[in-house]
DNA sequence: AAGTTTCCATACCTTTTGACTATGGGCTTA
DNA sequence: TAAGCCCATAGTCAAAAGGTATGGAAACTT
């Protein structure tokens, strides 16, 4: 079934006559003639009753009315469709996030994004670093933004925004949270310990502890950041994160001492595929923006995640 | 935008692969790579990256597959349906009935046909005689039965069934139900005459009442059937029609003396159409009936339609 | 590091087929 | 009876779909 004899088939089924039917699709009588006999030979019987005047559909050109109609419009809508997106022209931008970032970081520029292309659709998925990676390879999104990803492949563009140590996390009625200065590994023996259970340096982090004979009484897993938030502001544990991830007035930060363990962030591209102005206007502002004034202007947090629903 | 052209493009979209996608679709890949690229040059952009193994769909291919999807899909069940009446072999018949057709007078015929053809599908329409003429030309339906259409088409094919004459119909609660033997015309001064107002005979009947100076009081007309029953039921004047067509235990019929007006009932086909088996064998049945013992043997009715519901 | 494989594009040829003109037959209308 | 309308057929042409051969570049193997 060819989409010219389903055009010709509407088209006599709604003029009724050959002739005519021709003439509005433009064509000469006889080819539309041959293409509806084509599809009655597909079809194995006659969709027209030829009677001059009288000509009319049979009742198997009556059953398959509807869904040529329906075949031949979804042609034409998608066709129209990508008229609209061509002329359009505002591509949504994709952009993945490594669960470990706090979206808060980056509320400014995605506002000024915005801003600079009225209509833009914003995208956001979230994932772990192999994920991420996986969501830049697959072409689902254009930027991201994540820890390291140390040579998981070559064709990432990758530029790094800025460095961050990793700092203990408490609650602010915790009594660690009373302690000024840095607090020592061995305060942490029989501490319920709150991780990122996709923390790139999970494993950094246990050998430090070990090391100094500091391991915990128990250790915890948490996926989301906003769940380890909780957790903390419930007073249910001591948490280890990046300086960037936790940001709550209910929790207080804390550095642990000896602790250097640091992670970069970047910003990821594909090199050598085509990027929209939007990513491309997005990867630019991120590199060139004051990281120090970012990190320390980053507004506290009233309750979870507000002020990203806010913005999104 | 050609059917193949969808069909190239979903199967890439599948495989994300266009020499796998060849392979599935049976062409040689370079075929499959030049239809894609005209698809692409209609709908005005890349609808694929194409990266080896990385290969996927773009923004505008992933916004014009569910489009181009459906109008595939509708295609296929286009043609499955299509097979699928072919080898049913059902095909539904269609029958015009004038209005002034009591259906009962073929439930036996009716029941027989079903019978006979087993998952048959009976479609009736009413109409006027002229309105069951021209669904017969239309070709919406294939059968009809019908009063007299005098030589208005040379194409019907008209077998006679029976002749019957025009009755007075009166409630059994009637003053004329009384009364034995016909009934004379000056009688029905100060009736209400109720008529079918599509009656085939009106002014044949307007004439004889004139004539003989029996003008009645009023002259109601109603359209179907089943209103001039409940009207007569409920004493509301007095009918007249062909003696086939109104059957109610709580109405009688009486003559009109003097009154030969005659209608006579024929089945209708098309000629030079070809008709479908279940409406030869219709046609066949109701010429070789006895009709007088059908008009004989007519059920009473105890309520209107309760019958003809149960039948259809 | 070199060889092999995979994947898509290009060039060129063959076959198919959609489209056109001309025409004819049958039916309707004037 | 003539004229007109409607659809089918025949024959030709050109476009385009399909095929083979091949090449280049990336990815994978050894």
């Amino acid at each position: 079934m060819e989409m010219h004899q389903v055009r010709y088939f509407l088209a006599v089924a709604r003029e009724l006559n050959f002739t005519r039917a021709a003439e509005s699709c433009n064509v000469a009588q006889p080819s539309l003639t041959r293409a509806i006999k084509q599809l009655e030979d597909e079809l194995g019987g006659e969709l027209f009753r030829r009677e001059r005047n009288l000509s009319h559909l049979t009742e198997l050109g009556q059953r398959m009315k509807p869904m040529l109609q329906q075949c031949y419009d979804s042609a034409v809508t998608a066709k129209s469709l990508a008229q609209s997106i061509k002329s359009g022209a505002v591509a949504p931008l994709s952009i993945a996030l490594s669960v470990t970032i706090n979206i808060m970081l980056l509320i400014t520029f995605l506002t000024e994004l915005v801003r600079a292309f009225p209509g833009l659709e914003l995208r956001f998925y979230r994932g772990t670093t192999a994920e991420v990676a996986e969501l830049l390879k697959k072409g689902d999104v254009e930027v991201a933004v994540a820890g390291p990803m140390n040579g998981s492949w070559d064709r990432l563009d990758s530029w790094p925004l800025f460095t961050e140590p990793y700092k203990l996390v408490v609650g602010w009625q915790h009594r660690l949270a009373a302690i000024s200065g840095p607090v020592k590994a061995s305060e942490l023996i029989n501490e319920r310990l709150l991780c990122r259970s996709n923390c790139e340096h999970v494993e950094e982090l246990r050998a430090f502890l070990d090391e100094r004979g500091g391991q915990p009484a128990t250790k915890h897993n948490v996926w989301t950041e906003s769940d380890l938030t909780s957790l903390l502001e419930a007073n249910f544990g001591v948490g280890i994160a990046p300086r960037s991830s936790v940001w709550s007035r209910k929790t207080t930060q804390i550095e642990l001492d000896g602790l250097s363990i640091e992670r970069t962030l970047s910003v990821y591209g594909v090199s050598g595929r085509q990027r929209s102005m939007a990513a491309s206007t997005l990867i630019k502002m991120l590199r060139a923006a004051d990281w120090q004034a970012v990190q320390d202007q980053m507004p506290e947090r009233d309750g979870r995640d507000t002020k990203l629903a806010r913005a999104s």
